[in-house]
DNA sequence: GTTTATGCAAATTCTTTGCAATACT
DNA sequence: AGTATTGCAAAGAATTTGCATAAAC
């Protein structure tokens, strides 16, 4: 993702772009599995992890990224590809591999809705396959 | 539970029948809704937490309990109700509430299956619901 | 008597906060 | 000037391990 596009990202979701949450935008973008705040820590070694956590807790509640647990109970975030401001609309599953413990984005398998019982709203969803990946097998 | 249907479920699954054992598995059954660690400590202060924590363990690779993440990125197990040794097949919904933090079961609803890519191999599905629960509207 | 399970304490890891310094508008 | 962002350090919380004792077989 190129300066411009990760600038107007962030504009679009009310976050000022600064530096630093530019590089985590672009670094996001170019991961094809979501990441951990450690994986972040270790790849942009130049900011600071607690820097790191506002930065995506400040993603998260403006919409920027999912979260979504691991197989390892670990915490991931993913950007969002979607322009909604108040729910996501562009949910794909997950695959945890209980071997190598990588998570794997299935983008072409969107998450499956169920319908809620009444008195229950949806503001986004979990859908964490677990089991041993094809490297794996 | 009963104690012999404790006891029986234990050996089912591979594991002895010891104290310890037989109360977790009661209060894990007698749950309504998935419990953390944090929870089962407090629940049973008679167990100390480093047991606790090597018994879910050992439920959880005799398939006793399923592990799953709720939407405050906390780990929460769950008895099995199917016999499978291997993999899950019983696997319901869970709602998690982000106002009031509180994990529920959906019991009526089943996880709904994908056709996975070829070479995954599936054990179990995380499926989990965040929004706002009946309670909190 | 040997293996398994347990409790206690401590280590480890990960997340989160306080605060002073810096950068931005 | 005033607000927002950042880094550093440290606090907090939760998970995990080492080891000696106790229980089970």
């Amino acid at each position: 993702m190129d300066e411009a596009k990760s600038i107007e990202i962030l504009l679009e979701h009310g976050i000022r772009p600064t530096a630093n949450r530019l590089l985590l935008v672009k670094v996001l973008s170019k991961a094809e599995h979501p990441l951990t705040m450690k994986e972040l820590e270790d790849l942009v070694d130049t900011i600071d992890k607690s820097n790191i956590f506002r930065t995506l807790s400040l993603f998260r509640d403006q919409h920027l990224v999912h979260v979504l647990q691991d197989g390892a109970d670990a915490v991931r975030y993913e950007l969002c590809h979607s322009h909604e401001e108040d729910h996501d609309d562009d949910l794909h599953a997950h695959f945890y591999c209980e071997r190598c413990r990588q998570t794997f984005c299935l983008n072409d398998i969107p998450v499956p809705q169920v319908d809620l019982p009444k008195g229950y709203r949806m503001n986004t969803i979990n859908y964490l396959i677990k089991g041993i990946c094809p490297n794996c097998q």
